[in-house]
DNA sequence: GAAAACTAGGAAACCGGTTGCCTTGAGAAC
DNA sequence: GTTCTCAAGGCAACCGGTTTCCTAGTTTTC
């Protein structure tokens, strides 16, 4: 049995079509066919037709290195992922990857994984590449060392931002986040409120931390004890609520810095007999589904909006490529997402009287 | 202030520097600078010093683009997820980058969402790319129609697998896996064993339910009930405990087609008064440290080693590169992972005696 | 019927490297 | 002193496209 032939290799199996080729098959020069396929020059129509069927036949598709050769544009950009790939880096790329696909162009991706000697590595590979712009995404949100002085093409921090305030970044909003949890706590009455999040030397911890308590202040409240920074598990939300138990303070809700914490203490929580939201409101951060929808009762979250920041990241790359670059931090905006642990508003009335 | 010159842009901050660049300043011509930096042809010491050095000053890195072009290599791979970027792709992506990167090859992400029409576009512009080869990966095990036929270049299927079995795929021994939690179970003196799983129609879910029917049958035991199949989440491994609490029949185990199920399990069994494990031991599936770290108790499961797979993978679509393919489904086995919540064997004495 | 104008398409340079072949000059052999 | 040999490095083709410039042929114009 013969092999199949399809249009992908209808000429010659093994190595692709060239435009000699096409040109060949349609009987032309190759500049001429070059014109016919890009719409270029004065040709008869007829020509045109039969150099498009020649290249339809051979199933010729230009050769990217050649077109990169004299255009100088490579339509790649790199992803360098300054830790591990992991589950904030998803839909980061995801999201970079899709705004980039729109506009046809491919993308690189490097997994540093902590580790400077890579990352340099990594640089230097996408630099020899030629790539036509960078993207540095990471876990944290903790604002890094440049990754490269005066480099020649364009750079775009996402979600990590970069120390250098002429670089670009864009990061989420999350003090903005912080502050849409404690109102929608307000809101709902409770005034008893205690957080419990990461350890303190996380960037994370210590801004969702403080926009709470700012925020809190100009309510004129205070937290419910100090924020209870631990480490970002579910372990560490089970201990910390029995911190808050063993305390004398009472507290109606729980602002969380993690979904993985709130989990922990929702669970903690019912164990101890607390009801979640009636006796305790629940806010937890990341809106990690797999952790809020599982939660018993589904979790209140807040949403950083990860995907919109991926492709946001990707514009900016996409604008400063074509030479308008908006260098500068852009903060985009937290959403808050509402579940059954902040669902029923306890008693609103007396909370007013309380309050008075 | 002037510019900070680095060694990245020393030449002119615009474009990089080529290797004409290079041989004015080193007072060679352009095919002794390339000898020169290539170890090639016949050139005095002195001479390959000068042009090494006259590379340095300008931070000269060759173009890849040239390089491809006359050899024909890209030392590039794509890289397709037909689903979406998940759980599971991500360490099948860092182990396949992993091994691509100790051969100097860089990867091309991309991700076709579960839409063909994404996918065959998506490939398309990795042949334009003249991509070296093609990994093939997804969320599901169930294998999938070839990607394209006749390709010019190899392919290799990660996790997923091909339906032609003249491809390459590279797969997890789910049913080893399966066997090994059962063996496990019986080993600690677990008769009663009842399993829990996603969707029957899901492929992962009937390999794993029907491998752990056979391996119980060759112990000549039975499952306790049938395969409770529903889906992939901690909520129906709580209702499904309902179900088999509900049940005439008593168990004093559930093997669990995934973490996430085992935890709505534990969950379960705990409300209900039952110990883990002294009452009923608990598998899971996968490994998520997530999930199975901060089940309470912490989880016994089966690790597909999908780091491992994707290094497989990588290293068998290198060879396929070099010219050496390995056709065919190359099965990669699967570790169980012993945690608390089959630590206790229980009455191991009794049980048998039970058996008897 | 001859000059002008226009059209279709070919030839060749170019992008940035690599490599085979050829030239040049110095030292060795006679 | 002349020829031979060999080392050092320059020249140019090539990879696969794009684009500029030019030529040949046809049509228009007077």
């Amino acid at each position: 049995m013969p092999p199949r032939k399809t249009k992908e290799n209808a000429g010659s199996p093994g190595r692709p079509a060239t435009i000699s080729d096409v040109a060949r098959l349609a009987g032309v020069s190759v500049g001429t066919a070059s014109k016919a396929l890009n719409g270029r020059g004065s040709l008869r129509e007829e020509t045109r037709r039969r150099v498009r069927s020649a290249a339809d036949e051979l199933g010729f598709q230009p050769n990217t290195a050649a077109l990169t050769l004299n255009s100088g544009r490579t339509y790649t950009v790199g992803m360098i992922t300054t830790d591990t790939i992991g589950r904030f880096s998803i839909p980061l790329m995801t999201g970079a990857e899709d705004a980039l696909g729109a506009g046809r162009m491919s993308v690189f991706l490097c997994d540093a994984r902590d580790d400077p000697i890579r990352e340099q590595y990594y640089l230097r590979t996408l630099l020899s590449r030629r790539v036509d712009g960078i993207i540095v995404t990471g876990r944290r949100t903790q604002a890094r060392a440049p990754i490269g002085v005066d480099l020649p093409v364009p750079v775009v921090y996402a979600f990590i931002s970069s120390t250098d305030p002429d670089d670009c970044s864009v990061v989420p909003d999350e003090a903005g986040g912080a502050h849409k949890a404690v109102d929608h706590l307000l809101a709902l009455g409770r005034r008893r409120i205690a957080h419990v999040t990461g350890p303190e030397h996380h960037h994370s911890a210590a801004v969702r931390a403080s926009a709470a308590v700012q925020r809190l202040a100009a309510s004129g409240l205070d937290l419910v004890g100090a924020p209870l920074f631990g480490e970002w598990s579910e372990a560490w939300g089970r201990q910390a609520t029995g911190i808050l138990l063993g305390a004398a303070e009472e507290f109606d809700a729980v602002f969380c810095g993690s979904d993985q914490i709130a989990r922990g203490v929702a669970d903690a929580l019912r164990a101890a007999g607390r009801r979640v939201p009636d006796d305790v409101a629940l806010v937890g951060f990341d809106n990690w589904d797999v952790m809020a929808l599982a939660c018993q009762p589904p979790l209140t979250s807040i949403d950083m909006e990860l995907e919109g920041l991926g492709r946001t990241a990707a514009d900016l790359l996409l604008a400063a490529i074509n030479g308008e670059p908006a260098p500068g931090r852009h903060v985009s905006p937290c959403r808050l997402v509402l579940r059954e642990s902040t669902a029923v508003p306890v008693r609103p009335v007396s909370t007013r009287v309380e309050q008075l």
